[in-house]
DNA sequence: AACGCCAATTGATCTAAGTCAATGCCGGTA
DNA sequence: TACCGGCATTGACTTAGATCAATTGGCGTT
């Protein structure tokens, strides 16, 4: 084990979570080589494994920067896979003024905190998932994300990124797609936190998360991962964990789904479906 | 008084609220004419008034329409102001899909609505806004926009809008700064339906249009317009109007503010904030 | 195996906001 | 001037979800 690890587990048996200066990476910055290695051992291996690398924009930005000819060192810099450990903040506030992270593995969480401690989840975020389209092309501050499981990322310069989207305006078109996902996301978030019952955020949330694993090829039959805590789902919903678990349990009591250590399993997907709807 | 208002009135005045497919222009399209119409007095009369013509890209657009050698047709569409009486639905599910509304003047919301009547507004629009960045690159469905007052906008062709934005990097940079702080906006909203309490909301709503409606210099000291009904604000924070109505009307008693006909007076700007910020 | 630490469960209250209903108010219309 | 229809106000009561607190269960550590 080296040492960067053991640091980083010392660190997380403490109980005391902050934001880790070290981390480590699978791939260290291997410097000049103007060749992509988007073809090495090391370069695809977890894009291998990205079971959204079709769908995301972290392969196609990269090949761009493969072809072109490019600022020395933005190569080697989305070429260098981050692991950072479950429960650790990724990012500190000044990387974010510069770059972009992209997941390639794991689960985060993108939330903003009240002085208070009032925390509001806005996104959990999968392989291939960007925090934000907005935060392509804008330093977005304010917002944490953090480690639900290890996440393995990418992190990309803002800047590149933009000259790449703007010279390239089918990859701008992918952008703006996300972009208006996001954007009903988002409606629908609102219309969630604003007007629906804690039964039937709670089972939306379960159904999305249901699909978006589905479409990744994430879900095994009724079986997914599922490595969430009682307080993300609250900090997602806008509700209290004691609440979360005491609809989570009539849920279960009722056959729609169990939650079993850290996989979901579904019984009842149409149920499921009319809970998320209605009611 | 011309048929088509006649019409308008008569609806209006029935108390049914539907999706009126007429509309009156100010300056009809008048066709052909290569010119833009930018400095003709009846192209620029309501940019003259238009508040937020400076911090808009309503302008910005309309003069690259004029300046390039476009698509026969854009510049009269882009030209024409459109009016639509208060407590009608601007636009229709059709024209969404073609075209995007850019608000000249009034006040306008944008909200999504469930089959049982339960509705979560997103966004109140003034003068100079537009629905969401997002909806000038792809088509938006599912939202309803609303003329609280009566409202006065231009609609663009989002097709000429995504070319003219993709050839102007500096336009595209202003699409993302906007697009940033509608992120932020956003975020800020989750936040306070998910876990802000009631006179929070509804402190922070007041104090975020009094703040938007000073920036466009429509705040003549501590007084300025304010039309929003109290099912508007409700709709708007996630409340009930009773609830809102019991509110504000504690803030009134405690001299923070005042509500009179269609007129918001400010009277504790600072208490104000306080409550908007805690409890 | 025993311990300790979280996280989840469960039940007993509490409270913010919702619902219901009666009344008052204001602006538009006859 | 009187009437009317929304809208706002106010009070009585209900309820969804929060808070508090005690108990259990799981899991990694010694």
């Amino acid at each position: 084990m080296d040492t960067a690890t053991a640091e980083l587990l010392a660190e997380q048996s403490s109980g005391e979570i902050r934001d880790p200066a070290q981390f480590r990476s699978i791939n260290g910055a291997h410097g000049s080589s103007g060749q992509d290695d988007l073809r090495s051992p090391e370069g695809i291996s977890s894009c291998i494994v990205c079971p959204a690398y079709q769908l995301s924009l972290c392969g196609a930005i990269r090949e761009k920067f493969a072809q072109a000819e490019w600022l020395p060192g933005t190569l080697p810099v989305a070429s260098t896979v981050h692991r950072i450990p479950a429960r650790h903040t990724i990012f500190h506030h000044k990387e974010w003024s510069e770059y972009v992270p992209f997941i390639c593995s794991g689960w985060a969480s993108s939330s903003i905190t009240l002085a208070d401690g009032r925390r509001q989840t806005l996104s959990f975020l999968l392989g291939g998932d960007i925090v934000s389209a907005a935060c392509l092309l804008e330093p977005m501050s304010g917002r944490t994300v953090e480690a639900i499981t290890e996440v393995e990322y990418r992190k990309f310069k803002r800047s590149d990124v933009k000259a790449v989207l703007f010279k390239n305006v089918d990859l701008m078109e992918k952008v703006s797609r996300i972009w208006g996902e996001e954007r009903i996301h988002f409606d629908q978030m609102a219309l969630d936190l604003g007007r629906r019952t804690a039964d039937e955020r709670i089972a939306r949330l379960i159904v999305n998360i249901a699909d978006r694993l589905a479409r990744r090829g994430m879900r095994h039959g009724n079986s997914m991962e599922f490595p969430l805590r009682q307080r993300h789902i609250a900090d997602a919903t806008g509700l209290t964990p004691v609440h979360v678990s005491k609809v989570v349990g009539e849920f279960q009591r009722a056959g729609l789904f169990e939650i079993r250590g850290r996989t979901l399993t579904i019984f009842d997907d149409a149920e499921l479906r009319r809970a998320a709807e209605w009611r």
